[in-house]
DNA sequence: ATATATACCGAACGTTCAGTCAGTATTGTA
DNA sequence: TACAATACTGACTGAACGTTCGGTATATAT
C-alpha cells in the first residue's frame, strides 16, 4: 500500500468519523452533507468519491459498528457459563450501546426512512437476519442445555428481537439507569415471565 | 349549529380522512400537502386553514385514532373475565391495528422525526403516559387478582411497553399470520418466560 | 520528464416542499 | 340590502438539500 492509497483511506476514515459524530448528535435526516463538509475540512466531492451516497456512508457506520459489536461479543462470551448469564450480558451490552453509542437513534430514523436504495434494503435485510439468527443460536444453546424450556427458538428469537428493539426505542427518552434497569427487567421477563400460574402455558 | 359551520366540519373531516388514508400509504414525510391537495379536492390554504401545519394535521389524526382505541377497548373489555385473558386481548387488537391501521408505521417514522414544536413534544408525552398508566393498571389488576407475581407494576408497564412498541416494530415486514402469532407469542413470553429454573428469578 | 490514474475541490443545479398571503366566494346577521 | 364573519383559493416564496460535473493537484509508473 503506497502513500497514496494511505492517504486515501485515512482520508475516508475521517469522513466516517464526523460523519458518525454528526449522525448521533443530530440523527439522520438532520444532517446535512454540508455539515460533514464543514466537520471534515474536506469537500462535498470528496466525499461523493469515497461514498455513493448519504445513504452508503451511513449504511457503513451500521457495518462498522455491527462488527465492533460482534467482535466484542465473541472477545467476551467465554465470561459467561450459563446461557442465562449471556443473555443479561447481551442486554447489559446492548443498554451500553443504548448509552454510549447512540447511532441507534440515527439508525431508528434511517431504518423508518421510506425511501431506500434497493441495495440499502438487501443489506438492511441482512443485517436483520444476521441478529434474528444471533438469537435463535443462543436461544437454542439455552434449550439444549436445559436452561429453557423446550419451544421453538426461531419464534422465540423474533420475539426476544422484538423486546430489544422495544427496549432500545423506549430507552431514548430515560436516563442512564432506567435504561440499565429497563433491560435487564425485560430479560428477566423473558426468562421467567410475570404468571403464577403455569396452566395458562398451555394456552 | 347552522349550515356553515356543518359544511366547514364536513370539510375538515373529509381532509383529515384523505390526508389519513396518504399517510397510511405512503407515511409521514413522503406524503406532501400537495398530495392532499390533489387527494381532496380542497386548497392548500383550506387545509392551513383547518389545520395548524402538517405536524398538527398528524397529530389531529393520532389522537383520533387513540380514542377509537380506547373506545373500543372500554366496549370490549368485559368479555375478558382474567387479566391474562386481558393481556391477549389487548395484543390481539394491536396486532389487528397493525395490521388493519397501519397508521403505525407513519407513527413510528413521525415520532422519530426529532424537529418537532414543543406543543406536539408534550401531546406526544401524554399520549405516553396514557399509555404507561394502562399498562400498569392491567398489571396492577393482575398482580392484586393473584394471577400475576407481585412485583413493581410500574417498571413490568415499561417492559410490556417495549415488548408491544418492538413487537410493532417487527412486525413491519412481516404477514398476517405471523404478525399474529409474534404478538401472541410475546405476550406467553410475558407471562410465562422461557427459562425452567425459577432460581434465576432473584438475580 | 511526461503521462496517467487517483484524489480532491466547490460552484451550480434541480427538485422538493411547508407555509404564506392577498384576494374571492359564501353564508350569517343587523 | 348592506355589512361582517367565516370559508376557501392557488400562485408564490424561500430555504434546504443531495447530487453532479468540469476542473485542479498530486503521487506513481514509464
Amino acid at each position: 500500500m503506497n502513500q497514496k492509497q494511505l492517504q486515501s483511506e485515512q482520508t475516508k476514515r475521517k469522513i466516517a468519523e464526523a460523519a458518525r459524530a454528526l449522525f448521533v448528535q443530530k440523527g439522520y435526516k438532520a444532517t446535512s452533507i454540508e455539515e460533514i463538509v464543514a466537520a471534515t475540512g474536506s469537500s462535498k466531492g470528496n466525499i461523493y468519491y469515497h461514498f455513493k451516497s448519504k445513504e452508503g456512508l451511513f449504511l457503513h457506520l451500521l457495518e462498522e459498528w455491527d462488527r465492533e459489536w460482534e467482535l466484542n461479543w465473541e472477545q467476551n462470551e467465554h465470561l459467561y457459563k450459563t446461557t442465562t448469564e449471556k443473555l443479561y450480558a447481551v442486554a447489559e451490552q446492548l443498554a451500553a450501546d443504548d448509552l454510549n453509542h447512540p447511532l441507534t437513534k440515527a439508525a431508528d430514523e434511517f431504518f423508518h426512512n421510506e425511501e431506500k436504495t434497493s441495495e440499502v434494503e438487501s443489506r438492511m435485510a441482512e443485517m436483520k437476519v444476521k441478529h434474528l439468527a444471533f438469537n435463535q443460536n443462543l436461544l437454542q444453546e439455552g434449550i439444549d442445555r436445559g436452561e429453557f424450556m423446550p419451544g421453538d427458538a426461531e419464534r422465540l428469537a423474533v420475539v426476544l428481537e422484538a423486546i430489544f428493539f422495544g427496549a432500545n426505542q423506549l430507552s431514548r427518552r430515560l436516563n442512564p439507569e432506567k435504561t440499565t434497569l429497563l433491560y435487564r427487567d425485560a430479560v428477566t421477563v423473558f426468562l421467567n415471565g410475570v404468571a403464577t400460574d403455569k396452566q395458562a402455558k398451555e394456552r
